[in-house]
DNA sequence: TGACACATTCGAAACGTTTAGATTAGCTTT
DNA sequence: AAAGCTAATCTAAACGTTTCGAATGTGTCA
């Protein structure tokens, strides 16, 4: 910029005024500058910028995995939306793991993000306390945190399940194996609580031996699917809680010799964006990831523009259970048990 | 620093000089300063360091679509790799577009990105522009650019659909559909080329009415099998010469009533991390994405390091061909029509 | 012809660091 | 005891912006 005013036989202050249109300038010099703008191929420094406003017109965006289909269509979402006011975005990923989380936040308050988009992990302790020091607004992410009463967008997890377990207990399925992730974050912990909640209102008992717990990657959902499967009185249908774990489901199913949906039926959490190309076409419960991604991005925008004080706002959103073809119902069953 | 400066009786060159380690600080003054960071709870500001040391410790990486599982993939062993180098990374998605990639380029470098890394759309003349203008190293990802003489990570486009069309050829099939992107992508280009020379290898025709291109998208290869399919003599093969639309070619299949591989074959290009649970099986041409994706970063950071005058270095690597159940062998056909 | 308002432009002080070079004090050496 | 080292610390100038308040010039009104 000095250059540019030098060139220009301006101050600085002039140049300053033209770019940000934050003071009115002659046409005159305006030309003088513009044109020297362009001789010297001048691009303003935001690092500079940045240091005087306080603000770096970048977020910050920690997701637990990527590779999660669900995590990639949020970051979609949230990456446009955000391109679209200007904003740039840093990402990180946590891999599900607390220290990798409380590095990555402090790295992204390190360097003055302006605010920050959070799916979290593990114990909300440390996030709190993090989020508490940091004086910038923060949107919890598909997970809620105690402790930490901000913003947030959420599902209604405990429904979808809900939905979803009743929809199989209608097909007449009376054993129905759980898959969950180990870890006590909220969606988890919802999520289970409409699992019990179904098959309480079937009039069902909540088997011990149905629920299998595993760390949310493919090898988890493998190994829990094997248990369930070995099981003297094996489940006729499982329900997988997490997304990347229900590959484990259809691996283990395939590995040891049975097919879906004739054996054995299969619904789980979350969408796949080519679910209803391949066979068998899950049955799950779809997230509206648009609607989550932009409602995020709308509530930091929100505080972004300078609406601090008002109070936290926690948008819970539906789920939808989307029927296909992996669930098979089990009437002659039902009926020679009833019977 | 300032604060802490005062309230341990120093000035803030010696705080600077702790923190850093840049020189040597008292154990009585060290202990007055740590304390007074403590009391405080003083965090360096990224920001005003960065202006000062010229280097943000950040980088910029755009690619066309993070859904698009391939990138996906790749963006997650990148933002990896430069999290354990200490570096953030600033995701941008150019959705293919032109002025997209240019706006988020520039908004990157506007952020004074140490490096940049680049699965570059559409023309290079702009690229090649910017990236000269930026004084930043660049590395270019799945995409080379013509006139950008920089580091580069690709694969080698043509050998693995040359690899994969004459499997197709060997299993008996002599009209073999190609859908392409449209863009005139390195990539496309050289995949293309594959696709003919192994049709000329075997002595086939390179038929015009055989060869579709679409937009990358899902939508686009629906309606490029579609014209395929209606073709009066209709290949009994279609190869996708991209991931996300050959989704859009299982779509048509199915809602023109055909299946998979029963009345026609199909393989592309991208493995998908679910391709071996679901049918069909899709055969198809896997990068090596974990190498993909660690190469990128080594090259740039290499080039963080100081590297800075070594000459372009340009790493190829293969594809790998995953056969699987998606293509069936046409004998029969191949054995009566040659009779 | 002052006095005043208004429109432009400018000088200089921030923002929070890093770092070169100056200063000081305590030793060693001759 | 003067001179020369060394180690520890400090002063002050950068980095490239924004912005406040001052300065300058021009036109209007009494």
């Amino acid at each position: 910029m000095l250059h540019v005013a030098e060139a220009a036989r301006v101050s600085v202050a002039t140049v300053s005024a033209l770019i940000n249109g934050t003071a009115t300038v002659s046409p005159e010099l305006s030309a003088r500058i513009e044109q020297a703008i362009r001789d010297i191929g001048y691009k303003r420094n935001a690092i500079a910028r940045s240091l005087k406003m306080g603000t770096t017109r970048t977020i910050g965006l920690t997701v637990p995995h990527i590779t999660n289909p669900f995590f990639t269509a949020v970051v979609s979402v949230i990456q446009q939306a955000f391109d679209r006011a200007g904003y740039a975005v840093m990402l990180c990923c946590t891999d599900e793991d607390l220290n990798t989380q409380d590095d990555q936040i402090r790295l992204l308050l390190d360097r003055m993000v302006d605010g920050l988009i959070v799916a979290r992990v593990g114990d909300g302790a440390i996030l709190e306390r993090i989020v508490a020091d940091a004086n910038v607004p923060v949107v919890l992410l598909d997970r809620l945190c105690e402790g930490v009463d901000t913003d947030a967008v959420v599902l209604d997890n405990q429904r979808a399940v809900f939905d979803a377990i009743s929809y199989l207990v209608n097909l007449g399925h009376r054993r129905i194996g759980y898959i969950t992730g180990t870890s006590d974050i909220s969606p988890m912990h919802d999520r289970m609580t409409g699992y019990c909640e179904a098959l309480q209102a079937a009039g069902l008992p909540v088997a011990e031996e149905l629920i299998r717990s595993g760390d949310f990657h493919e090898i988890d959902g493998y190994n829990a699917t094997m248990q369930l499967l070995s099981l003297h009185d094996r489940p006729s249908a499982i329900f997988s809680a997490n997304n990347p774990m229900v590959i484990g489901t259809m691996k283990a199913i395939r590995d040891i010799g049975l097919s879906c949906p004739e054996d054995i039926s299969v619904a789980c959490f979350d969408d796949f964006p080519w679910s209803d190309v391949f066979q068998p076409q899950l049955t799950t419960v779809a997230q509206p990831v648009q609607a989550i991604g932009e409602q995020a991005a709308n509530l930091l925008l929100d505080r972004l523009a300078g609406n601090r004080d008002a109070p936290p706002r926690k948008l819970v959103l539906k789920g939808r259970l989307m029927i296909r073809n992996s669930c098979r119902p089990l009437a002659a069953v039902v009926q020679s048990v009833s019977a």
